[in-house]
DNA sequence: ATACCATCTGGAGCAAGCTCTAAGTCAAGT
DNA sequence: ACTTGACTTAGAGCTTGCTCCAGATGGTAT
């Protein structure tokens, strides 16, 4: 599989797929005879699984970390262990602050739906935001 | 309050209370006659709530947008809660993809330590990651 | 008066995470 | 042989969201 095919599959730029390479998000991509990178089964895992922890909000330094661990072998299963622990955490801590927000917001927006339906009935309206 | 006061209060730099006001991500906060900044209940609660949309991660831009609007004054009901609920959507559909990797951790996290085990019983590895 | 301290402003600087550019290589088609 | 077009690299540039800095001002303590 070409970057092209690579990048429209996963929907990621190709520019966006050599970045994470170069800086160790994925480890390398095999290449063919002429330099060419050709993405099979194992770098496809590797960058759905970047997607996936990218789009979740996971630290490009701490997936660079994990990936390196990974190359060293399975001296390192412990320390990867600690590792996504650490990152589960942090996901759960932010999902937390994400919840609260949502509260707020569904607060307020039925505030709104509140004070626009009083306001259609031109009844006047108290000031005061947020 | 003043801006010292209020940066502990909210754990917020004084900088970065400034740069909101800069921005107009919090409305104009009132001064003292020598220009000093005085945070009273008001600005307080705009500190409040943008502390809990951008620790939720929504953007600048979006809640500049809804200071805006409700500095405008009541004619902006409808299009504040248009903005809001697609906040909102914004947000949950980043929650999904936290949920997604998430469980995507778990399953990892529980791999490791099946894989932990069977080391120190000696077992061979499989390999092959992620 | 003088020193001190917090505050003010405007603008520069910084980190993360892409995104774009320039210049070069290679395989395929005409 | 030559053009075309996708690929390569190294490096510059961009956006977001702060964070820091320099120089000015003003109230308070000695």
């Amino acid at each position: 599989m070409t970057i092209a095919e690579a990048s429209k599959k996963y929907e990621i730029s190709a520019d966006t797929l050599r970045y994470y390479e170069r800086i160790g998000l994925i480890p390398p991509v095999p290449r063919n005879k002429s330099g060419i990178r050709d993405y099979e089964e194992d770098s496809c895992r590797w960058i759905e699984l970047m997607k996936c922890m990218r789009s979740a909000g996971v630290r490009i330094e701490a997936l660079i970390r994990y990936v390196a661990l990974v190359q060293q072998g399975d001296d390192t299963l412990e320390e990867r262990r600690m590792l996504l622990m650490e990152q589960r955490e942090q996901l759960m801590a932010r999902m937390e602050d994400m919840q609260r927000s949502l509260e707020r917001l569904n607060g307020k927006i039925m505030g709104y739906e509140e004070k626009i339906r009083t306001q259609r009935e031109g009844m006047p309206l108290d000031k005061g935001e947020p």
